[in-house]
DNA sequence: CGGCCCCTTGATTATATTCAACCCTTGTGG
DNA sequence: CCACAAGGGTTGAATATAATCAAGGGGCCG
């Protein structure tokens, strides 16, 4: 299963790879300031040593852990600026891996000492990374399923969100980039779950299905509602 | 319910505030490099203005959320050396109470930028915080009631546990600081659920109850196996 | 056109919640 | 010193919610 996922890395964008070389490898070995990767490539395997930390410059990433019997979380979601590859003690405690092409910056962890300019810049987006972590604790903690649906959706548009914008198709619609199954493990629930809470949604009229992955939010104030906007 | 614990504080640790005061008022004025508070004490408001950020010295505090029907979210446990008081914007994202006597000291948020020493040890705490939240995450997202009960349980009393320290009475058990109510808080269940979990675990021979806040763990491999001990 | 992957929906079952009663400990006041 | 009240904890029975098991329906690519 780990390996099914790699096969993909070398392909999924058209230009290869060393076969078989994870990507984590490919960056560690670049100098380059950004390393352009594809879609659904794995960056990082949970339980590797840890020696770089990563910025995302452009793109989606999804942080996951596993138990051992295979129940996966997806513990975080990432856009342009956030930070991963963290580490307690010497390796990665989350797997990540890209959700769409994506831009990624990586630093050996000793960078951190001298640059301060880096650090600084750390430490903000660690502050407001863990407040986002905080919500979804709330989120998987107390929230119903169709709650849970409503503030992932929510999460996907923010409020003041400017139309006309690349990943915008010029109405208020949505891309999801993620299957059923993976917002599944996102929210803590399973894929059929998640799959009835669209279709909830959408008999309800909060939100519009012009595809499976293509959603628009036609009632934003009963959606931030259900989503328990504090 | 405000009211209700705030009431508490002046009063749990015999020594009186001003009536009425908050405990972070009190906190904002005095200049004391380490503040000392009893235990049951709200130190932060989800929601008021953020203007300092807290390292706990000593003793055990909770950070909590809640809904506006007032479910709530215990999102992080924390020890000495952590860090509270986030802000995302200018409002703290989290409710921070004690729940043992501790020491806490405040920092004016702009002193961050100014004191690189201050900076680089709260990025460091940051990235051990944002790991354990993670993790968090796969239990609230993945785990069923007696697996998130033995997590629990032992993130109170870790392996390389010396004996003989002020905490731990002479045999391995351990004192907990927290009701059902609020353990369940922490695991995202309901009080009875927690209580069953507890005398489960205690038929199965993995813990003993000497009181209701006082457990031994009697076999730590299997309870590390119920937790998923990666 | 066919196959594959993902998504949706229905029926059944498992798990945790809710509602309710009772118990134990602790602290207080007669 | 005992009785009692209050707060937390435990346990049982009924219910709600989401998981599981199972079948069928697109859309997309070869």
């Amino acid at each position: 299963m780990r390996q099914a996922i790699e096969d993909r890395i070398g392909t999924s964008h058209g230009r290869s790879h060393a076969p078989g070389a994870e990507l984590g490898h490919a960056l560690l070995d670049g100098p380059a300031p950004g390393q352009r990767v594809g879609g659904h490539a794995v960056l990082l395997h949970e339980g590797d040593p840890a020696r770089r930390i990563m910025e995302l410059v452009e793109g989606a990433v999804m942080l996951t852990k596993l138990l051992p019997d295979g129940r996966r979380q997806v513990v975080e979601l990432l856009g342009p600026g956030d930070v991963f590859g963290l580490a307690c003690g010497d390796a990665y405690v989350c797997s990540a891996e890209t959700l769409t092409a994506s831009v990624v910056v990586a630093h050996e962890r000793g960078a951190l000492e001298r640059d301060g300019a880096l650090a600084a810049r750390l430490l903000r987006r660690f502050e407001s990374q863990l407040c986002t972590l905080h919500a979804h604790a709330l989120v998987l903690g107390r929230m119903s399923a169709l709650e849970r649906v409503a503030f992932f959706l929510l999460r996907l548009m923010p409020e003041g969100r400017q139309p006309g914008r690349g990943d915008a198709p010029l109405d208020g619609s949505v891309h999801i980039a993620m299957t059923r199954q993976e917002i599944a493990d996102f929210l803590g629930l399973t894929l059929e779950t998640v799959s009835r809470a669209f279709s909830e949604l959408k008999r309800r009229g909060l939100v519009a299905l012009l595809r499976a992955d293509e959603v628009r939010i036609r009632d934003r104030g009963s959606m931030e509602r259900l989503a328990g906007a504090a």
